[in-house]
DNA sequence: CAGTGAAGTGTAATAGTATTACACCACGGC
DNA sequence: GCCGTGGTGTAATACTATTACACTTCACTG
């Protein structure tokens, strides 16, 4: 059952596992929007934590974001915790429950929507893909048990595609 | 042990939010074949850990579980997760990630299955309900992301039929 | 029947993840 | 001005999970 083809989605073509380089500055940017629509400030602190998701190819956890930014100038956890909550406020940062690790996001979600976080066990990247399958068969169990759906959580373990080459090669 | 009580709501069709007494002994039963079957003892406290959570309505976190059975006889969290591995791999418990939680589950699930856990946010119970359109769904993201899935995690948070009635009155 | 090895137990210590509390700062609005 | 909302920096703490190690149990087997 492949032909599964959702929305439009502003990855090209394969879902990409969100590269290192995928626009940091947009990324920034549509923080900063967010911040504006709510007259919210997008300080320095947030920016410099979704720098340092965006930049990384693989998620990372709270303590490793602080420990990448304390090179520079010293942080705490609790710093870096209300920078991610803002930014997965903002949709720009997404959590791995499965690992406990963040990761950044350059496309917008819309509500509804079901999204499908891909993560291989071999390299730790994450490739994201919005399923509409899932999203019914959500709402599905969700009907059928008089279920009223807020937010869904969906992960896949598994090997990545180029993992699975680079074994095969 | 305790009380039987004879009141099995088993699985009707569909996700219950596992009841408290959704017969503990028939668990335990279910623990100590897949024991068997893998020539492992079912040891005292892996029973004792899956008898506090069959006996839950909700899921319970290591400690919570460390700290009902310290009433008893002063146990370690080490204990309780060694016992939780055990049980999960004989798919008696399941980790409720977005909450790590654990929760005891009375029927068996079959591989390639996706289940559903519809956690809610206002009780805190969980029910569990199987979704062939997830699995599907799944199934086609992987694939289209040339992605070789081994495990899902699907959560659902919201509010449970029960207590949206409950406010509604 | 001793010897061996896989598996479990109990205990202590530690690693890793997340939150609370509080004093202080910055800025926008009346 | 000054007040309120929201952010920052710092310290401390709570909560979740794992590692290490010495000891036990028990089935198997030589």
């Amino acid at each position: 059952m492949a032909g599964e083809k959702a929305h439009h989605e502003r990855c090209e073509g394969h879902g990409h596992a969100h590269s290192p380089h995928s626009d940091v500055a947009a990324m920034i940017e549509r923080a900063r929007a967010f911040a504006a629509a709510r007259k919210l400030p997008f300080t320095e602190m947030r920016a410099r934590v979704l720098t340092v998701l965006a930049r990384e190819e693989k998620p990372l956890t709270a303590y490793e974001i602080t420990d990448r930014l304390s090179v520079s100038k010293k942080v705490q956890a609790v710093q870096v915790y209300r920078g991610l909550d803002f930014l997965q406020e903002a949709g720009c940062v997404h959590r791995l429950a499965s690992k406990a690790s963040y990761f950044a996001c350059d496309h917008e979600h819309h509500p509804g929507e079901a999204v499908v976080f891909m993560v291989c066990s071999h390299c730790g990247t994450v490739q994201e893909a919005p399923s509409d399958l899932v999203a019914q068969g959500l709402q599905g169990a969700a009907e059928h048990a008089g279920f009223k759906p807020a937010h869904p959580i969906v992960e896949l373990e598994g090997e990545c595609a180029r993992c699975s080459e680079t074994k095969a090669a």
